[in-house]
RNA sequence: GGCCCCGUCGUCUAGCCAGGUUAGGACACAGGCCUUUCAAGCCUGCAACACGGGUUCAAAUCCCGUCGGGGUCACCA
């Protein structure tokens, strides 16, 4: 039975890198009817974890990696939080000291640092010379007699080499004299990563390590905890990272600033920012941000498409397959083919297969999705009236693929507000309407629309070709004026569907409207 | 700096292991068509094997080296 890991910090979010690791962790758990483990490494946490737990927790269900074992749904290994197990590290502990693979060390921060900077002098890399490693019970209460204070250290082998079968890497070795005797153990007692991490996954019997590469150096000091413990090792597989826009260099959730001066990546915060405004959501670069899965829940992507793209961001199956389903992932992923280099991250992509994820949405769910946005922006009251609904259903309809993510039903405001209300573009409206004979053509084809029945779109549109012909005039010398008439600026849906929708009262009205501007 | 990893169009990638392709696809970009705007759609185009040696009839593919990029070297995870 295959058992893989996702082992995140509560940090307060999740980010978008850590999605691609618990995605792939997922895919290939589910590929083979295994289990999906959820595991939080809060060895190092003050009390508010459940409250920087909560938004990864939201992230992985929102995007539908649902876990088999961790917070919330228990499991025969519980519990799933490393500050809860500590007492499994401390007997770990207990046995690699018994073993003599581990010590207890004595020396001061000040003391290690000595050595470190000596060797750093003298050009050499630095081991640790082991001078206050307490090898008696002498030592020990000699140098406690001093005040010393200990820690466990790892007594790492000094010669020899670790051979290392990586899933995605292949052959990786390494020389043991060149690790460090890494800290288990504080003087206090509380354990470390390293140790809490190799011990849990034995504990939960993970099959499968699949993590981001950062962690291939630290593999030695945890297979020599494993073997030490003489738990069977697990197989590893180290995922490349997911990269900055147009860099090799590990995404980070700190550098917005940089990544804004990327045109594609300053598109997309622009387009959420557009969104947040109207819904008054706060855009603070700690939580709006599109390195942070909250981002895309917030605007209204689909969860299959940042899964899609995300998938295929150091993963493919051959020359040309892009578009997977959650079903089909599962069915063809692998870890062969896994990539070694690091991608990067490409708002434009993710924009392109959220775009065709959209167009595949039917209409009814669609409408489902942007009802939130409107109630929240004040256009549509809660609960939604029936009318009102399907009012919200021509509007999606009419606009198709214009919505790209659900929050882009704010840019349809025109279609919520009253006559009165309605905002006129200026410039729009300079160009369309002040112009030379623009509002007399206009004051005639409002007369026209009043005589229009019925008032949809088939009809208007004949109506418009009618008035055309009757003026001899180009359809574009009046269309325009009568769009920014009507929505107040000159982008949009169909006209014709603009109009049908707004109703003749509205057109109307705010024709007259405009009209009485000038 | 030591160690480890990586290097095909701007980006994601196929091809590499089992040498022979006009080096394929997608996104982006540019131009065109369509068109009442904006989207979308359609067509066309631009564009890559990091470099240098070797092996071979033949190298993106195998070997060696160089260069470049990244990760890691914590009483963080």
């Amino acid at each position: 039975m295959i058992r893989t890991r996702f082992a995140p910090s509560p940090t307060g979010y999740l980010h978008i890198g850590g999605v691609r690791t618990a995605l792939f962790c997922w895919l290939f758990s589910r590929k083979h009817g295994g289990k999906f483990i959820l595991r939080i490494d809060d060895t190092d946490q003050e009390r508010n974890v459940e409250e920087a737990l909560e938004p990864i927790l939201r992230g992985l269900k929102w995007l539908g990696l649902e876990w088999d074992e961790g917070p919330g749904v228990g499991g025969p290994f519980a519990p799933y939080y490393q500050s809860q197990r500590l007492l499994k590290y401390q007997a770990a502990v207990e046995t690699l000291l018994r073993r003599d693979l581990a010590y207890r060390d004595y020396a001061t921060a000040d003391e290690l640092q000595a050595e470190r900077q000596a060797a750093e002098r003298e050009k050499r890399s630095f081991t640790y010379s082991r001078r206050w490693m307490a090898q008696t019970p002498e030592d020990q209460a000699r140098f406690e007699a001093e005040g010393r204070k200990a820690v466990v250290r790892l007594k790492m082998p000094r010669e020899g080499t670790l051979v290392l079968n990586d899933l995605v890497r292949g052959r990786v070795e390494f020389e043991w004299a060149r690790e460090q005797d890494h800290v288990i153990q504080r003087a206090d007692g509380s354990c470390l990563y390293h140790l809490a991490s190799v011990v849990d996954d034995y504990e939960f019997g993970i099959t499968h390590v699949i993590r981001a590469e950062e962690h291939l150096s630290n593999t030695p000091r945890q297979v020599f905890i494993a073997q030490g413990l003489g738990y069977p090792l697990p197989q590893y597989a180290h995922l490349p990272f997911v990269a900055e826009p147009g860099s090799r260099t590990k995404l980070s959730k700190r550098k917005l600033d940089k990544y804004l001066k990327n045109r594609d990546f300053a598109e997309l915060v622009e387009r959420g920012r557009k969104i947040a405004e109207a819904i008054q959501l706060p855009t603070q670069p700690e939580t709006f941000n599109p390195v942070i899965t909250d981002f895309y829940q917030q605007i209204g992507f689909l969860p299959e498409a940042l899964i899609n793209y995300l998938a295929l961001l150091g993963w493919s199956l051959d020359d040309r397959s892009e578009d997977f389903s959650r079903e089909e992932l599962i069915a063809n992923f692998s870890l062969e083919r896994v990539n070694k280099a690091p991608a990067s991250f490409d708002p434009k992509k993710l924009m392109a297969f959220q775009e065709r994820h959209m167009l595949r949405l039917p209409l009814e769910h669609k409408v489902e999705m942007v009802l939130p946005y409107l109630v929240r922006a004040g256009y549509v009251a809660s609960p939604v009236e029936d009318a009102i609904r399907a009012r919200v259903a021509c509007i999606v309809q009419a606009a198709g693929d214009r919505i790209k993510v659900a929050g882009d039903i704010v840019n349809f405001a025109e279609f919520f507000v009253t006559d009165e209300d309605l905002v006129y573009d200026e410039k729009d409206f300079e160009k369309a309407v002040r112009k030379q004979g623009a509002a007399q053509r206009l004051a005639r084809f409002r007369d026209r629309l009043a005589t229009a029945e019925p008032f949809d779109a088939p009809a208007l549109e004949a109506l418009m070709q009618a008035f055309v012909a009757a003026e001899g005039i180009k359809a574009a010398e009046i269309v325009h004026a009568v769009r920014v008439a009507v929505t107040g600026k000159s982008v949009g849906m169909g006209l014709f569907d603009t109009l049908a929708i707004l109703g003749k009262e509205s057109c109307l009205a705010r024709i007259e409207r405009a009209l009485k501007r000038l």
